[in-house]
DNA sequence: CGACAGTTTGAAAAAATTCAACGGAAGTGG
DNA sequence: CCACTTCCGTTGAATTTTTTCAAACTGTCG
């Protein structure tokens, strides 16, 4: 789901890659080009956009960070992601009247708000945008299953190093170090996130700790043994 | 990402609906007069596509049903979906060059063969359908998050009374019965799919059996007191 | 400073998995 | 067509993992 640095996953498929590469920044560009872009900033803990709003608008998250939110109508909640600059927020209201779920920023943010008709538009006529746009719902549904996959087959503390690895890709991807991170999110929102508790995600990330492979101090981490955390999340040593 | 008849969920979003609403069969019409369509029968337990495979086609299913399975290097897996009549296969591959998944026919089954590039011209020319696949990817993804509410927010017994509800309404929109049908599927595969073992999804079904709410006898089902199901699952009543 | 949201830790309880055994159905090969 | 094998599903019991409940601790924000 990331226009900037497409792709990345937990596991697997991180090998096979487009063809032809777009650069990241030339299609940011093309959409300035092709349509009115509306910046909009949301301060820490507000809302993006909520459950029910009428769908409009897909959101290109520029600076900052965001969660987003399933809830069902009983009341049950489950956090379906964490997202940093350059991924696309909202696309998964496209086809209703409205958002199925909702967005919080994590820390103060600035999105770019793509009124989706004009997006749409903007699409017919520029095919690279249309590829873009294609790729990048491909990308979140790989991104889907990723998840899936993880949440089926490891343990928890599994998950909780695989997550980790997975925020220090990504981390990484935008040139921030790879190694050293802060958690912007809540124990309990990695918990809703990897389907556990959050005294389970405590417990994880102080064993972690305890057995050397990173360090944390509330929300701050190093990734002190990346490869051993690689290991842990069974992933085979990613090699480049 | 039912081409045929969108959308359906688990879950809370089933009210949201488009504003537009396409005539499925009629995209359908579309499709074969926009490009070349292949029809491809595969038997039962054989591969439609495989993890690896150069990525040229997507597939609608015509006929049958469909398992998909993500592969991890390391050996594990994971069942992804279960696919039928109107679903739209390989869509995580868009962007890639291999297919990052596998897909096995759980009968034998007959599917329209889309080679991905004339499918992207036709979408050029064809801004509904330029819709109808953007539309079917978004609501792959909100499939996606569904799944992800139901993982992490229901015990064993309720994954397993939402998995078939969920059966049993995809079933009855494409004309079958909803409250009785067959399951294509081994229990592991279930198992796999709900992130359960297949022990614990034999013993949920069994329990739901004595308990009165479905008739099991191998892989037929009956769902007797599908209120009392929906009730378990967690969700509010379907009013309609 | 004080309240409070968030985190950590421990101990008990619950849920799901693992291991093991059995039975039946389907498929294979004579 | 039958014997045999293999795969799949079911069930029970033991074990493990994770959750739940409870309490204490910490940093942040009025």
């Amino acid at each position: 789901m990331n226009i900037l640095a497409m792709p990345s996953f937990v596991s697997s498929t991180a090998k096979r890659r487009s063809p032809a590469r777009l650069q990241p920044e030339a299609v940011v560009e093309a959409l300035k080009r092709h349509m009115h872009v509306n910046e909009r900033r949301v301060r820490s803990g507000q809302h993006v956009y909520q459950s029910g709003q009428p769908f409009h608008s897909i959101y290109l998250l520029r600076a900052g960070s965001v969660k987003t939110c399933e809830l069902a109508e009983d009341g049950r909640d489950q956090i379906t992601g964490f997202w940093m600059r350059g991924d696309l927020l909202g696309v998964g209201a496209i086809g209703l009247n409205g958002y199925p779920s909702e967005a919080t920023a994590l820390e103060d943010s600035t999105l770019w708000q793509l009124q989706y008709s004009p997006v749409l538009a903007a699409c017919l006529r520029v095919p690279e945008l249309q590829m873009r746009l294609t790729a990048a719902l491909a990308e979140s549904i790989r991104r889907n299953r990723s998840w899936m996959l993880s949440i089926g087959t490891l343990s928890a503390e599994q998950r909780v190093a695989a997550f980790l690895l997975d925020l220090a890709h990504r981390h990484g991807r935008l040139g921030f170090s790879q190694r050293q991170f802060t958690l912007r999110m809540r124990r309990a929102d990695i918990a809703s996130f990897l389907a556990l508790t959050h005294e389970t995600v405590s417990r994880a990330l102080s064993h972690l700790g305890r057995s050397g492979l990173i360090e944390i101090r509330r929300h701050e981490v190093t990734l002190l043994d990346s490869e051993a955390l690689r290991r842990l999340a069974g992933a085979r040593p990613v090699l480049h």
